[in-house]
RNA sequence: GCGCCUGUAGCUCAGUGGACAGAGCAUCGGUCUUCGGAACCGAGGGUCGGGGGUUCGAAUCCCUCCAGGCGUACCA
């Protein structure tokens, strides 16, 4: 089971503290302060509070004196070492360097548990990514959208939310229909005809197969009957193929949903009438221009939208609405929504239908992230998805591997407008990180292999050896790893992921050179690094996997 | 026009209002009879887009201007 991290041990020590300054009247009545614990300059400490600077106002005195105040008033604690008050008001606290080296053991107990948190308290969490259109191939840009999500998914988890992963399958509309006008065409054209794919159609060559996939089940059944019965086959079973392709590009980054949700389906069920009708009781529907409308102008936007076009279609806006409500009907109390930056002024019109409904739109969190580019030979690759002028998933996958495809996707904060570079993600040399951090888990493996051959094998181990500066200073950023997953999943940025990745492997790799592991004339220490190392490689191995990246012991 | 995102070292980017602004790459200079050199050490390189403001303290918050991206559909 995992167990306080050294930064909550801290604030919780805080919060005690601050009690007893009050109680003894060092400190006046305060109303909840909340605390927060900051990583300090190594220089200084291993971790900092800003508490008595913040502090300082509210109880008119120097921060000075309220540091001091609040140090003598801190319980001992076998974590720590010292702790002092650092002007201009911080308080400094030095983890005890024989605790530190214990925490070796704790890790080995926890073995691939190590870096769970429970800010999520078991809650019922839905997280839906990917749901691009199935239209088309998965290009990079839905790529990046699934690794965000399924990377955050997998941070989630070990935060211990009860973490479902869905796909909204957006099998309606005016696209659709478009990809099966394109797909007849395609399927006229298999036969002979001399018809053009419409000028809105999908021109990509992935259509052309795709027509002679169906054309293997259905054979020239299509040429005889009525378009509009050709068209609902072939919308059919063009959507059917097109999400088995799509389901195995996801499979090719290592990402598995839990649900394919279906608008089509949210629509049979009447739920998308039954969302506007609940709209329409609450007053915020209004009909006009041949069409419905959901009123917000007044409230949250700054401006209505359709909700049932002129045609009596709904839009799927109206559908979106649906969705969210039966999202939250089926008991996630947290929703994650992955976009693209180009639905951002979706955002509003969402939360503005959600709060009509009663919910809190506070519920859902909705992740936006940049678009990507792409290089390839250090040009800028244009893409367009109507000429099927795109990168794929699958070709980047097939040209870079997963691993590297899964790194460049997370390793920037979804705010920033990324560019892929393909020539530097494929390449074998210093300038990857993706090698650079696989390489240090593989550097342990061999270690521990070494071990083996040399005859240095397990016995009593005395952990309280570990002294030297360059093993502390890694076991110091490896009994981060919990606080860093309950970060990424407080603030959804689990770009800190491959971040965290590259300082650990950086501070192994300077151990490695400082401490000499296998060393037959001082066999007790050599026990100790090799705990040490173990431990490292189990950090580096899951710190891999939550991004769902392979942690090889041979490269 | 309005809205969202971005602007930090030559390049790609980190940086929950805190302690002298960081990393990788690139450049230059070093380390090696190696527990795998896909490694390590060091150096140079910054008006944090400009200007105001709030604060004990601003890359971070507010205002404004400039530049780029994306929106601003009875598309999704």
């Amino acid at each position: 089971m995992s167990r306080e991290s050294a930064r909550t041990h801290i604030r919780g020590l805080l919060v005690h503290a601050l009690g007893v300054a009050q109680k003894q009247n060092k400190l006046p009545p305060l109303a909840s302060t909340d605390v927060t614990v900051e990583y300090a300059p190594p220089e200084k400490a291993d971790y900092a509070s800003n508490l008595a600077l913040r502090l300082s106002r509210a109880v008119r005195m120097p921060p000075m004196q309220v540091a001091e105040v609040i140090v003598a008033a801190l319980p001992k604690s076998p974590y720590l070492g010292e702790v002092s008050a650092a002007p201009p008001g911080f308080i400094n606290f030095k983890l005890d360097e024989n605790w530190l080296a214990r925490q070796v053991q704790d890790i080995l107990d926890q073995g691939e548990a190590f870096g769970n948190c429970d800010v999520g308290g078991g809650a019922a969490l839905q997280i839906e990514f990917g749901s691009a259109n199935p239209t088309g191939p998965l290009t990079i840009g839905s790529g990046r959208n699934i690794v965000l999500g399924d990377t955050l998914a997998r941070v989630l988890e070990a935060a211990n939310y009860r973490v479902q992963r869905e796909y909204y399958v957006n099998d309606v509309g005016s696209q659709m229909d478009t990809f099966a006008r394109t797909l007849f065409a395609r399927y006229q054209q298999l036969h002979g005809s001399d018809v053009h794919v419409p000028p809105d159609g999908y021109a990509g060559a992935y259509m052309v197969e795709l027509a002679e996939q169906v054309n293997q089940e259905v054979g020239d059944a299509l040429l005889q009957a009525p378009e509009s019965e050709a068209l609902r086959t072939l919308h059919e079973r063009g959507l059917a193929l097109m999400l088995d392709s799509i389901r195995a590009d996801c499979a090719l980054l290592g990402v598995e949903f839990d649900e394919w949700l279906s608008q089509a389906w949210l629509e049979d069920e009447g739920r998308v009438h039954a969302a506007i009708a609940a709209l329409r009781d609450r007053g915020r529907v209004a009909e006009r221009e041949g069409a419905t409308w959901f009123v917000s102008t007044d409230v949250e936007e700054d401006k209505d939208n359709v909700l049932v076009r002129s045609t009596g279609d709904p839009t799927y806006f109206a559908a979106d609405i649906a969705y969210h409500d039966y999202k939250l009907e089926r008991g996630f109390t947290s929703l994650i929504d992955v976009w693209g930056a180009d639905h951002h002024g979706h955002v509003p019109r969402v939360k503005a239908s959600l709060a009509a409904l009663g919910h809190d739109p506070e519920q859902l969190t909705i992740l936006l992230y940049q678009l990507v580019r792409v290089l390839r030979g250090g040009a800028e690759v244009r893409m367009s998805k109507r000429t099927g002028d795109v990168v794929t998933v699958r070709e980047v996958v097939d040209e870079v591997g997963v691993d590297a495809s899964r790194y460049f996707l997370v390793a920037r904060s979804p705010d920033t407008a990324m560019t892929f570079d393909l020539d530097l993600a494929q390449a074998q040399s210093d300038e990857n990180p993706v090698y650079y951090i696989q390489y240090a888990h593989a550097r342990t493996a061999s270690i521990l292999e070494r071990a083996q051959q040399d005859g240095v094998g397990p016995g009593d181990t005395d952990l309280d050896l570990l002294q030297h500066p360059a093993e502390l200073a890694l076991l110091r950023l490896m009994i981060r790893l919990p606080e860093l997953v309950e970060d990424v999943a407080l603030q959804h940025a689990p770009h800190r992921l491959a971040f965290y990745a590259q300082e650990l492997a950086a501070l192994f790799h300077a151990f490695y050179r400082d401490c000499r592991v296998i060393d037959p004339d001082n066999v007790a220490l050599s026990r100790a690094r090799l705990e040490l190392v173990h431990a490292a490689k189990l950090v580096l191995a899951r710190c891999l996997g939550l991004m769902g990246m392979s942690a090889p012991d041979h490269m």
